[in-house]
DNA sequence: GAACTAAATCGTAATCAGTCCGATTAAAAC
DNA sequence: GTTTTAATCGGACTGATTACGATTTAGTTC
């Protein structure tokens, strides 16, 4: 089952309407599989499918983000978004290659190191990503 | 000696010229002493300094990052900067108070914990910040 | 402290991302 | 097939950021 499947049916269950856009959508960026800028699939979707307009893309966007079957980031002060890559595990960190620009998810949660760390805070929420070259690039590279 | 003197310090040092723009750029943002978006910035300095143009506060504050005297971050895909709150360790990690906005510096970086991780990979950089409310504000909140 | 020069600033206009909204279309339910 | 209403369209609009030629000024030299 794909990413692209699970998503749909988790569309399904919230009561949102499965539309060809949003087929198309998460098509995209399941194929993709990696972080898109935002800017970048408005543009894209848009010339493979002409008359789609910004809204739709940008509506969608976020109301993938709000189901969760879409993480978001930022890059170059440009927004980024990719599909949910666990969705057994929705809460997990990614290490980006900044060569290939593929994902891969990281288990390991920093948090758990830090709690001592701010006595009498309430920590909420945090960031957490790594860059670099992903091994398969590193060698490729030579570095 | 304020972090405001250390900042006009490094411009003069990496040659370059100390306006009257730039130092009323640095006073506020050390007044401020939180992270501050960008677009508040311009506002903000523009009302004080009539006649100040947009392209100066968006040109220096790329400068100033550049120079390392201005961390910048993302909060609600809006850009954000303060001045460097530790030029010793320009490499730290900041909890944020999600309340009054005030930043804490957090000395330990998670990255040790995750060089194992990713066989093969070469990890360049990484992002890591912890958000919630600080001690002050979780106790007045009754949190 | 006057003159010089290149860097920085100003002011305006342009660009680009993202949003809004009324009219129209089409999923999904019956 | 009909109905209902969420979703889309298209086009205009807002707000952030950048571009650029004309002007000013910080820092240097004499």
């Amino acid at each position: 089952m794909s990413q692209a499947t699970i998503a749909i049916e988790k569309m399904k269950q919230s009561g949102m309407r499965v539309t060809k856009q949003r087929r198309a959508l998460v098509a995209y960026l399941d194929e993709s599989g990696r972080f898109v800028p935002v800017t970048q699939l408005d543009r894209y979707m848009r010339s493979q499918y002409p008359g789609l307009s910004h809204d739709t893309i940008y509506r969608n966007v976020k109301a993938f983000e709000q189901l969760g079957i879409l993480e978001s980031d930022v890059e170059n002060e440009q927004a980024i978004v990719k599909l949910q890559c666990d969705f057994q595990h929705p809460h997990h960190h990614h290490f980006i290659c900044t060569n290939c620009h593929r994902v891969q998810e990281v288990k390991m949660c920093p948090l758990e190191y830090f709690e001592d760390q701010l006595p009498g805070a309430k920590i909420a929420s945090h960031n957490f990503e790594l860059y670099g070259l992903c091994a398969a690039c590193a060698q490729k590279l030579g570095r």
